[in-house]
DNA sequence: TATCATTTGTTCGTATGTATC
DNA sequence: CGATACATACGAACAAATGAT
């Protein structure tokens, strides 16, 4: 074993024989690598040599380090979390979103702000128009994964509306006082992946090289003039999103670059 | 300026230190950092925390390095490029997905494999049942892109059909091929982020603390049979997946754990 | 082309702090 | 409390990439 001869620099050799020793299975998930020391004796290198090949498989998300105890090798998610993002309607015009399976941890949290060039751009607003923000954040009973919801809501959407009164309405519900107020509702979504941000990684309780999958829903009323606009932000590792696809005639969604 | 007394590791504060520089617009998307040199001289530390300051700052992906160069401050995507994942139907009957607008770098490859348990699972088959994979490697003209895609062709689907003898069919000419077998297709996705395998950050030429953005489609023919599985993957900082949602009666997704 | 200064990358050594068991 | 393990911090030297001379 330790045969390291490869060229490139040695913290990557080691790296990459602790990480052909986890694809054979030499270790495996769940359970600990070798110490530091251990690791240094076997490969015969210095100490920051050994922490630098660790500190890149940590980077890949292979490993997960806890102090004072040792270097894992992550498990797989043992189960994935489906959010399905079709929006469904009883006879009695009541929506359901998917979300009402999550546990409301904090929220709702309602803040005015306003459009920023990205938020207004979605909206069809001008920056700098005021927003009602409600802030919410969910916990999956049963995997325990975090998600962030935040809605936004125009003065123009909520005008005339129970939302005036009561922005911090569920998403749900908020179609539903939409559809009454005369509006046929469509909606374009967008997924997209990046790295938290610092209190994003809090807040979602995020693990190292973690990503954040990203959606931003647009509620459309009629003549596609949009209502709402809804953003969901979910540990990538351990979510996924689900839509349901049916071919449609020429039409293109709205090409819209930042 | 440095002070730097809060609590916390010191790197940490370093690092803290820069990035509020950053927010603060001190240092500009783009411009270069001060050199190690400079900061250690100006927070008054050593070269190694210097160095673990700014290898937070890479981890979190506000920072690009560049060997011999410097340290820049990363730019917001310029454009960001949006994948409409609507199908579409000529009234002749061809299928359109939004790839066509992609060069072909690579591909299309074909090879044999069999299900693994997750894929058997998309398909509605046991494991190790017979495939056809089919890689392409794609490039957006305009933001240089790129975008891996495979397709998985189970031996059931492709028997009686073109698919057999030309499993490398476009995929939307493959909707084309099955909507002609006979079938009424529609279609389920999902999306997820993931940090990139190593040769994934290869193929797609990601830089540090990308991550991929992942979508998995099963093409459904008549009786929701599962008949295709396509897998997509793509720079999650740089593109975003888009759907069009319409609310619809009662249903449920099939909802599956791996 | 060749050389040099600058900048980041790699590797060693060493000491001490802190979390876990 | 002690043993083990990872975290932080300093110092030093050489390698490799870059850009200008």
């Amino acid at each position: 074993m330790a045969e390291i001869q490869r060229p490139g620099a040695l913290y990557r050799q080691v790296a990459a024989a602790i990480r052909e020793a986890i694809a054979a299975g030499e270790y495996e998930p769940g359970s600990p690598l070798p110490s530091e020391a251990q690791l240094i004796a076997r490969y015969e290198v210095s100490r920051p040599t050994v922490r630098n090949a660790i500190s890149a498989l940590r980077a890949e998300g292979l490993i997960e380090v806890i102090h004072g105890k040792g270097s894992f090798v992550r498990t797989a998610p043992t189960q994935l979390t489906t959010l399905d993002r079709t929006i469904t309607q009883d006879e009695d015009g009541t929506f359901h979103t998917g979300l009402d399976t999550w546990q409301l941890l904090e929220g709702p949290t309602v803040h005015r702000t306003h459009t920023t060039p990205e938020t207004g751009r979605l909206l069809g607003l001008p920056t700098e128009e005021p927003l009602f923000g409600v802030d919410r954040l969910y916990n999956h009973p049963d995997t325990g994964t975090r998600l962030a919801h935040r809605t936004l809501i125009p003065y123009a959407t909520a005008e005339d509306t129970e939302l005036a009164d009561h922005p911090d309405t569920d998403p749900a519900a908020s179609y539903a006082i939409l559809t009454k107020a005369g509006h046929t509702l469509t909606w374009t979504e967008t997924t997209r992946a990046r790295m938290p941000l610092p209190d994003e990684r809090e807040a979602l309780h995020l693990p190292d090289a973690t990503p954040v999958l990203h959606t931003t829903r647009v509620t459309h009323g009629t003549d596609d003039r949009p209502l709402i606009l809804e953003e969901l932000r979910v540990n990538g590792d351990h979510a996924r999103t689900a839509y349901r696809i049916t071919a449609r005639t020429p039409h293109h969604l709205p090409v819209t670059q930042p």
